[in-house]
DNA sequence: TTGTATGCGTTATCAC
DNA sequence: GTGATAACGCATACAA
């Protein structure tokens, strides 16, 4: 492996001037650096990074931890968060969670060990600890969950979502619209659930029928069927998330109910399939690309240092997507 | 920012000790072990992982260099290499190519200067180069796509697939089967292409129908309504990847095709999707998660040196996932 | 502008 | 079993 003593000697310079040259100071005689450039060159030298971020103290590498790529939300957000590190010259470590507190604290050791620039993470439900972080000067973006360390932050405004699906809903002409959301411990499934109650009350009249589940596929089909299953069962649904969607539309298609004209549906999520199964899935989008890139520019002005010392916190907001799903059709 | 010296003044030890005790050698008092530990903890000591790296010449860290991670194939795959590598204690750098020759290269630089322990990559449409890595020494395994170097490699019987695909397709009746495959320059578009010729030809009597086109949600739409439109038109399509898949379900409910009656359709990759369009879409599922793993699993063997010298080469299996749009159905 | 020399925080080699 | 010390490859303070 040729180091820049090498290529020091080829060049006949010092390694300070080819130290100088690669790193772009202008202080070097163009002639000398040239030189050193083609020797460099010539040699096919690399810089090691790993002695470069030894002696400057300082990498660029940014740690996502997030509960799972595989997730299409965070799949958007990954690519968000990759993009704008690219652009800026860092690398992104890319961090499974699976929302288990072993592996997360594991992951943030390993951040801290590497010495990474900085950290983006969605925390598991309980809470996380991100004190050791916060200790070494790491700084830190959260996202999509609240912690109250004061660190930056980026949310999406999912309350006021739930509540506007669950409203237009309403407005459709659906007379019983329930809610089928996360666990209790999930801050969103609990924020989603808050904005479908604050409509229905608002409404007047109106039963407020919700469930809970796992945020899964099975979390949906259980949540559906026991909802349908009650003496005065809901006319339209509102899903937490598009994993549980699909199992509320397998499960409302196993018994029979014609969607758009039995049931209104509306999910949480724009994912992949939602305008492709029959009739096309009404959702409340995230703009979860965006909450990659912003909270990656946040992490990026507080590395950089150009960022206030009080943490920013960044609310999105959500979109609502209506289509066949949810407008009310009238039975045939 | 605590350091092992510190640790050391403050177990009384040299570090020497300390880095043995740290780094689990047996050949320390364990009373002086549990000291250090205790001394370590006490001032919330974190090794330096950069330090290590570069005294130890080796990182834990793995480039996964591929297209682009929203595609759920390589999602999949993504997920399948991080699992393998966290279990065995290394972490993984995220890169995404796009396909754009410059991208790929500058990480490939990245991984080389960052040393890197080692590289999975899917390399672009016109091949890569890999000379500065293999000059490097640095262990690589391919992914998907071929490769002329001689190195370690996870592909998949993407032609068998296809074949078995347009076999099923003519075997449910089906008599005018076409492919709608991807662009010229993708081996694996070529590879997809060539299974359905060949199961057309050993039929016999049938014509060959296909088209090309971008590995897209609109090449699939332009695709369809290309064969759609000729003079005898196909009356089943085998579509090359389920992004390009979603277009021809889009062109053909646009003409009032009513799938597993007028047209059978079976696309590769099992997306999430797939089984909640109506009918369910009949899939050629790749083991992308596998692929993953496995590459992980190759390229680990060879960081640890337990792999031959002659580079390995898997070929993982497609699977046939018969669902309702190519089954043929009566006419009403 | 250029060169020399020091140190970044570890691990590992060598004596003891 | 333990400790002193020399690398690891680079960036930079300082001297020239």
């Amino acid at each position: 492996m040729v180091k820049i003593g090498d290529v020091a000697r080829e060049a006949g310079v010092s390694v300070a001037t080819v130290s100088r040259t690669l790193n772009g100071q202008s202080s070097v005689d163009p002639q000398l650096a040239s030189r050193v450039r083609e020797a460099a060159a010539r040699l096919g030298y690399r810089p090691n990074g790993v002695a470069r971020n030894l002696r400057r103290k300082a990498t660029d590498l940014l740690a996502l931890i997030i509960a799972d790529v595989a997730n299409p939300f965070f799949t958007a957000i990954t690519r968000g968060v990759e993009d704008v590190a690219r652009s800026r010259g860092f690398s992104v470590l890319l961090c499974n969670s699976d929302e288990d507190p072993g592996k997360e604290s594991t992951y943030l050791r390993v951040a801290e060990q590497q010495r990474v620039a900085g950290v983006i993470l969605s925390p598991h439900r309980d809470g996380s600890d991100i004190g050791d972080l916060r200790r070494a000067g790491v700084p830190t973006v959260i996202v999509d969950r609240p912690l109250t360390e004061p660190v930056d932050s980026v949310m999406v405004r999912s309350r006021e979502g739930a509540r506007a699906a669950t409203d237009h809903l309403i407005d459709a002409g659906w007379r019983r619209p329930a809610c089928i959301t996360g666990p209790e411990d999930a801050w969103t499934a609990q924020e989603r659930l808050e904005g479908y109650l604050s409509a229905v009350r608002e409404h007047g009249e109106m039963d407020e029928l919700w469930v809970r589940g796992p945020f899964r596929q099975q979390g949906g089909t259980s949540g559906a069927a026991r909802l349908l299953d009650a003496p005065k069962p809901p006319d339209a649904l509102l899903v937490a998330n598009a994993q549980m969607a699909l199992g509320v539309l397998e499960e409302v298609r196993r018994r029979g109910l014609r969607v758009g004209i039995d049931i209104g549906l509306i999910t949480f999520d724009e994912a992949p399939w939602t305008s492709f199964v029959e009739p096309p899935m009404s959702v409340v989008a995230q703009p979860a690309y965006d909450i990659g890139a912003q909270a990656a520019q946040l992490l990026m002005d507080r590395i950089a240092g150009s960022a206030p010392a009080e943490p920013r916190h960044l609310q999105l907001s959500t979109m609502l997507v209506v289509r066949a799903s949810s407008r009310r059709q009238a039975p045939r």
